[in-house]
DNA sequence: CCGCGATCGGAAATCACGTTCTCATTGTCT
DNA sequence: AGACAATGAGAACGTGATTTCCGATCGCGG
């Protein structure tokens, strides 16, 4: 495999990750695969949040998780996928966290702000600084979903699928409440989405660096205007 | 180094490549020196036409200048410094271009919407698809400088430094022409360079991808509301 | 034209990973 | 207990980046 097909690798079918690594064992074992399954996804959590990114080997997977590299081997189709199974996971328990989040919010255009200013945190902070979720992975996950939206749009769709679609919801409740016209919903919620997870993940590619941290109602302001609202 | 380093390397000091790497010639050799080294330079612009991305070794890129590794390192620290180089040079010729392509227009603000559209062709199109110019690595190289900002901010800055002074000039002269109105132009333009650049990379990490391949035009309507304009 | 030191091409040697494979051990189920 | 699947350990492999080695060349003062 070349250094760039490693962006690039099959990652098999489109059935969610858990159900993928674990069907590969018996029935009677599936507990106990899962289980381990599990303990690679810690582990590689960890690391990520150690080490801010993506700079661990499998190795380290292994070590850190107590298991072989053969078991590595057996539940995912390789680093790659792992990233993808993590990824998955983060985007899952953000939507989750975010949903609670706007439940203290009731005007549709209060929540949509809600949503993209806690994204646009959640995306930008240290995972240090955000302890309560393991949807932290977001932003050291940057370059990982740029790889995947190069080589494989439907699965980089899919993963982010959780988060996507309550922007979407969001998105249409302001539409419904007439806070918002919009032509495209679905277009809009991904321009939003991309717009906000990427900005935050380096707000500066020109300028310099203090000056240019975007805070996340800057964001807001920025994406209100895009879409039509009032600013 | 690590496969994690690859995307952090120490890329040496703040002078353009070009001197960095000439400078290791003896003053005499300075012409022959920098001949070869855009041998290299060019190579590699091939290669990245050709594969459409950074799906090439060093190997490739010294056998397409017919030199040899050996001068490879004599010229470049390491593959990221030739990448680092040729995004430069990419930047450079990209607003050089645009300078002469913004001539047709007078309007400030449909200088800024000519800047917008074109810098978002170039970062979508298929390199083939655009033939007049080097600057046609833009899209290709999204991820490197991903990789770039993630590691090296400062850099990242000063290689984007021509697209983002010729936005900035432009930005402002739209504001004092009194089509637009903005607090901070500096953030204004390194929230549209990236928004531009990134979505247009991939613009839809959710819903269908035919639908969703957003147009130039509604990239621009969506950032001319962002920043205050009339949409 | 000669000879020396800076350079250079060619290719082997290193290294760090991801991925695969072998073999012996441990468990599980009956 | 016996048969077999699931593992752990770690060697083995393949690909690429980066280094190193060695003999061939080049440029130039004498």
């Amino acid at each position: 495999m070349t250094n760039a097909d490693a962006h690039a690798p099959d990652l098999g079918s489109q059935a969610p990750w858990r159900d993928r690594a674990v069907a590969r064992s018996l029935d009677g074992a599936r507990s106990r695969a899962e289980e381990r399954v599990q303990r690679f996804l810690d582990a590689t959590v960890e690391l990520i949040r150690e080490n801010d990114g993506l700079d661990f080997t499998v190795q380290d997977v292994v070590a850190r998780s107590n298991q072989s590299l053969r078991s590595f081997y057996q539940f995912f189709d390789g680093k790659q996928h792992l990233l993808l199974a993590v990824y998955e996971g983060s985007m899952q328990a953000a939507s989750v966290t975010l949903l609670e989040t706007l439940a203290s919010e009731t005007d549709p255009m209060q929540r949509l702000r809600l949503f993209v200013t806690t994204l646009y945190k959640w995306s930008v902070a240290d995972p240090i600084e955000v302890p309560p979720a393991p949807h932290l992975a977001v932003r050291s996950m940057a370059d990982f979903l740029l790889g995947l939206l190069a080589t494989d749009r439907e699965k980089a769709r899919s993963a982010s699928a959780p988060l996507f679609d309550l922007l979407l919801k969001l998105l249409e409740e302001a539409k419904e409440s007439g806070a918002l016209t919009l032509a495209n919903p679905r277009r809009s919620a991904a321009l939003i989405l991309q717009t906000t997870m990427f900005n935050a993940y380096s707000m500066n590619v020109g300028g310099d660096s203090e000056a240019h941290e975007a805070s996340a109602e800057e964001m807001w302001a920025f994406i209100v205007g895009g879409i039509g609202g009032r600013p």
